[in-house]
RNA sequence: GGUAGGUUAGUUCAGCGGUAGAACGUUCGGCUCUCACCCGAAUGGACGCAGGUUCGAGCCCUGCACCUAUCUCCA
């Protein structure tokens, strides 16, 4: 493939990034490591009502913590830079007079309120407006196409308040192609002729698009489906500059969990999951929407998660650490159709991720919930804690209800177990069993299983009658690692005061 | 309504002309004092519908149905 891929993530910042925002920053940078090429995150910010001051901060952060850093961007190596649109305001002007003045584009000094009034119309008729050459030279509308070149120029001269639009070719058959889609064909007539700069001065999405790629020399670009719509225009407007046009690759939607639909911030609060990679705080209202990392997920689970969101290797390999998704990806791979988002699929991941660290890693995010929890304890002790629970956790904050009777006397007792294993016999069992545990001189795995499984040999009654009162005496329910494993990390005065403890209670 | 895209097991998806697959889920079995992990097995499908091309179609063509996106001086 080409030596010289130059791709870009263009959000803009009119709030948190959203999951699917990270898919397609992901893809890119995907795409740009496995083709030794480049990852420029530009910030497209042309429009100033939308703009919400810390989104662009929050855009950066979200990149730094799924460990897809951009090369070039705002601040950082800037070749090519300003990386923020608004910064790069008076170079578009220039480009839309270009068009304007090669007959590509034209003024139109249509209200916002005349063209709601002309698609209103329409409607009514059954007609869908569209603002081109089907309309545009009838008298209807007010542009340069109708007017003299005497009379737009007063009407400049005047301050009238005008947009530069696209004049679109008419009876065309364009015929586009997509590194996703393959080969699409449009008919020109069904085309608008679309805004490319706006009346406060600023160019649409469109114009600045297209000239920015341009200019920082993009070679693929890879965005989400939405853009699929304007994909004849911007393919156009490469046309009309005259210039080498980029390949295109459309990425499926991201699809609700349930229902139809395209995945919307609101869903997460239905449904009880992030859609957000970190947690965000809405400055003007305070509110606080969560975040994947807060949740407890780990990055590298979240970002393989979202890698096969609308991707597959063509194996049955599922888990894939950062580089091996670089090595795997193929934009050949991307499917067509929506991706359908799942949260549990997501814990899963991340359940498999958990049990991939080690106990020395685990451990670090260990400690810091032990001490909220008001308990002491040593690194060593914590460590071995966490290897025996982690193969039941999915989220490190599930250590702590895996592992608190290592730390404190069980409060209370699995009622159903409690029922059905502690039997009319079993405190006088139990009794004896302390007897054997006050019996063994040094309380390490070995001797204590030696011991206690003798005695249980030589009393000729079954193992669980023992193990389950046991278990239920020391950990409260019928659950939890190796009770031997529990008996001497805890100690053997703890043990027997544990079992004392549920004679009393459940004798 | 126009335009574009999609439709394969309960769910998420592979399969892109040659006897319908995986993962997850569910159920059962093995291993365990228990839960979990792990291992094994079972379960499961008019491949949206109807035509056509072909020796042969989930794959190609046509029509229809349904779903989705888009049609803002938003990106």
């Amino acid at each position: 493939m080409s030596d010289n891929v130059r791709v870009r993530f263009a959000p803009s910042p009119t709030g948190p990034l959203h999951m699917g925002g990270v898919r397609t920053a992901l893809f890119n940078y995907l795409f740009a490591k496995k083709h030794n090429g480049t990852f420029v995150l530009r910030i497209e910010d042309t429009d100033q009502t939308r703009y919400v001051a810390n989104a662009e901060q929050y855009i950066v952060d979200a990149l730094e913590w799924c460990n897809i850093p951009f090369d070039e961007g705002p601040g950082k190596n800037e070749k090519f830079g300003p990386y923020r649109q608004s910064e790069r305001k008076d170079l578009y002007k220039q480009y839309a007079e270009e068009l304007l003045a090669n007959g590509w584009a034209y003024y139109a000094f249509d209200t916002a309120e005349q063209l709601d009034a002309h698609r209103k119309d329409h409607e009514a008729n059954g007609k869908t407006f569209i603002y081109n050459w089907h309309n545009r030279e009838k008298g209807r509308l007010v542009n340069s196409l109708v007017l003299s070149e005497e009379e737009v120029q007063q009407k400049i001269a005047a301050g009238e308040k005008y947009v530069v639009r696209f004049k679109t070719p008419q009876d065309q058959t364009l015929i586009l192609e997509d590194e996703v889609r393959g080969t699409i064909k449009i008919d020109t007539n069904t085309l608008d002729d679309k805004i490319l700069f706006k009346s406060d001065g600023m160019p649409t999405y469109h114009l600045a698009n297209i000239v920015d790629d341009h200019l920082m020399e993009i070679s693929h670009v890879i965005r989400g489906e939405e853009w699929l719509p304007s994909l004849p225009l911007h393919s156009l407007l490469y046309t009309a500059f005259g210039w080498e046009s980029p390949k295109f690759a459309h990425l499926p939607l991201i699809l609700k969990p349930v229902g139809k639909g395209k995945l919307g911030k609101r869903d997460g609060d239905k449904l009880g999951f992030p859609v957000f990679p970190l947690e965000y705080t809405n400055e003007e209202t305070g509110n606080v929407t969560r975040g994947y990392k807060e949740d407890g997920y780990f990055s590298d689970a979240f970002v393989n998660m979202l890698a096969l969101l609308g991707w597959n290797p063509g194996t049955e390999q599922e888990l894939f650490s950062l580089e091996a998704l670089v090595e795997a990806f193929d934009l050949a791979r991307v499917s067509k159709s929506g991706a359908k988002f799942s949260p549990d699929k997501t814990k899963w991941f991340n359940q498999q991720y958990l049990q991939q660290k080690t106990d020395n890693e685990l451990v670090e995010l260990y400690l810091p919930i032990l001490e909220n929890q008001g308990v002491t304890t040593d690194k060593d002790f914590a460590e071995k804690v966490v290897a025996l629970i982690k193969e039941r956790a999915v989220f490190v904050q599930d250590f702590w209800d895996l592992s608190s009777f290592f730390f404190q006397d069980p409060i209370e007792y699995d009622p159903k177990a409690a029922k059905k294993q502690w039997k009319e016999t079993t405190g006088e069992l139990m009794t004896e069993l302390v007897t054997v545990i006050e019996g063994i001189e040094e309380f390490s795995i070995e001797n204590a299983q030696t011991e206690i499984k003798g005695w249980i040999t030589s009393k000729e009654i079954g193992f669980g009658k023992v193990m389950q009162p046991l278990r239920l005496s020391l950990v409260g329910k019928l659950a939890g690692p190796d009770l031997f494993e529990i008996m001497t990390m805890v100690g053997k005065e703890t043990t027997i005061k544990r079992i004392q403890n549920a004679i009393t209670n459940l004798g």
